[in-house]
DNA sequence: CTCCCGATAT
DNA sequence: ATATCAGGAG
């Protein structure tokens, strides 16, 4: 077998990860698209520990767009590139009062063109804020254990989310990303994959990624 | 392709 | 001590 059914795979999920979430917290739309802009090359466990603190002091878009960029700055630190973040958020809470009227956009198209947004990021908002099935969130995790599975032979996060939407039905997108995440976290793991307790052992080709 | 940066696993 | 992890912009 050089590569899993992706059918099976998600059906699979399905009964592991019923209710699968990404797990980044937030309480609005706002929230999510500041958290998952911090994580950019940094776990969702760190962002959770820096939003908490960060949407009491800026719980809103006006109140980020008005806040000193040193402040941003301290308080995003933790996360990484904290000078691109920091600029990064306060850019996007300005764009989102100046052309979206306070509200984040619900469309691919105008999520892009948010500073600190691509794909990725935009379909976290899309998919678990607004529930719109923008495509399919490919993050290091997805990437990583569909190449391993050989659902993609593609390394680019783009070009994999083309492949996975090929083959996967629009009513499985957004389920099917937060539960590989979950997978590859947990089981599928960067350094040491966990293959002896792995659920898709039997029908995973296991390629070295 | 390089740069941005910090935390944790080994 | 050092490798590895984690997206987007320019």
């Amino acid at each position: 077998m050089d590569r899993a059914p992706i059918q099976e795979v998600e059906q699979r999920l399905r009964v592991l990860h019923p209710d699968a979430r990404y797990e980044l917290d937030f309480e609005t739309p706002f929230h999510l698209l500041v958290a998952t802009i911090l994580a950019a090359r940094c776990t969702d466990e760190r962002v959770n520990k820096v939003t908490k603190t960060l949407f009491a002091k800026y719980p809103d878009p006006q109140s980020m767009a008005d806040a000193q960029l040193e402040d941003l700055e301290e308080d995003v630190r933790p996360t990484g590139s904290y000078k691109t973040k920091a600029k990064a958020i306060q850019g996007a809470a300005r764009e989102l009062l100046v052309r979206f009227g306070g509200q984040v956009p619900q469309t691919m198209a105008e999520m892009t063109t948010l500073p600190g947004v691509a794909r990725k990021t935009a379909n976290v908002v899309l998919n678990m804020a607004f529930g719109i099935p923008s495509g399919i969130i490919v993050d290091t995790h997805v990437a990583r254990v569909g190449q391993r599975m050989g659902l993609t032979r593609h390394d680019k996060a783009e070009r994999i989310e083309e492949d996975l939407m090929r083959a996967l039905p629009k009513d499985d997108w957004t389920h099917f990303g937060p539960a590989m995440v979950l997978l590859g976290r947990y089981v599928c793991k960067a350094r040491a994959p966990q293959c002896a307790e792995c659920p898709m052992d039997d029908i995973c080709p296991k390629r070295p990624v």
